[in-house]
DNA sequence: ATATATACCTAAGATTGTTAGGTATTACAA
DNA sequence: TTGTAATACCTAACAATCTTAGGTATATAT
């Protein structure tokens, strides 16, 4: 909680990243990883989320395999080649803008 | 450059950050800090700052000083005493906030 | 039975930032 | 002296992103 407004912008970065290192995840369970890692403190909502994951395998980011468990369907997102590169990308671009963030509000020399 | 995306949500902090290390400054001369600070790899548009100055005077975070200097207006802002409770409160926001980044990007357990 | 969890989805609205203008003065170079 | 860049403010249309608030459907626990 508290200021979900900074969250704006790295939700697709947070998506790919989890996809990475997890291998494949279906939507609702990035939602519950998120919120188990952040133990509460963030949580992404489903109408952020989906058109999220949609809009990523538009770009040919992510592949879907719909799969049918319990009779319920999940969606699984895997990385394809351009997604695991891009992850690449936006994962350094965040680190690099972590640290703009800490030197403007520490105010480090450049 | 790179991804400006990322910024979004971080102005408001970002300002009010500024104004308390400096004291007092006007538009103009916190878009050129900026851009000195992170080296030009973060540039505040002016179509975002001087409504996001506007907004936070509205709020009553800040304080406005017009000064006239070689014929030209400047608008310095300051915080109020409110702005700077509000400061302390959004840094430590902003803490908590890239340190769950962290945590997700890196899968850090919790 | 009923509520909660799982699992997907969308549409209206809000927030925030970009783009692309506008006005006006000062400083410097051609 | 004329034009361009820098200084210094501003706004409005547009775009991107997220929240809120729904909707559908199955499984599980009370």
């Amino acid at each position: 909680m508290g200021n979900q407004r900074l969250y704006k912008g790295t939700l697709q970065t947070i998506v790919l990243t989890l996809l990475e290192e997890k291998g494949k995840m279906y939507g609702y369970e990035i939602t519950q990883k998120v919120k188990a890692l952040t133990k509460g403190s963030l949580t992404i909502t489903e109408g952020a989320l989906y058109p999220t994951l949609h809009k990523l395998e538009a770009e040919g980011l992510l592949e879907v395999e719909v799969v049918r468990v319990d009779n319920r369907l999940r969606k699984y997102y895997t990385l394809t080649d351009q997604g695991s590169r891009e992850t690449a990308h936006k994962l350094s671009e965040m680190e690099a803008f972590i640290e703009t963030l800490q030197r403007i509000v520490n105010l480090k020399p450049a």
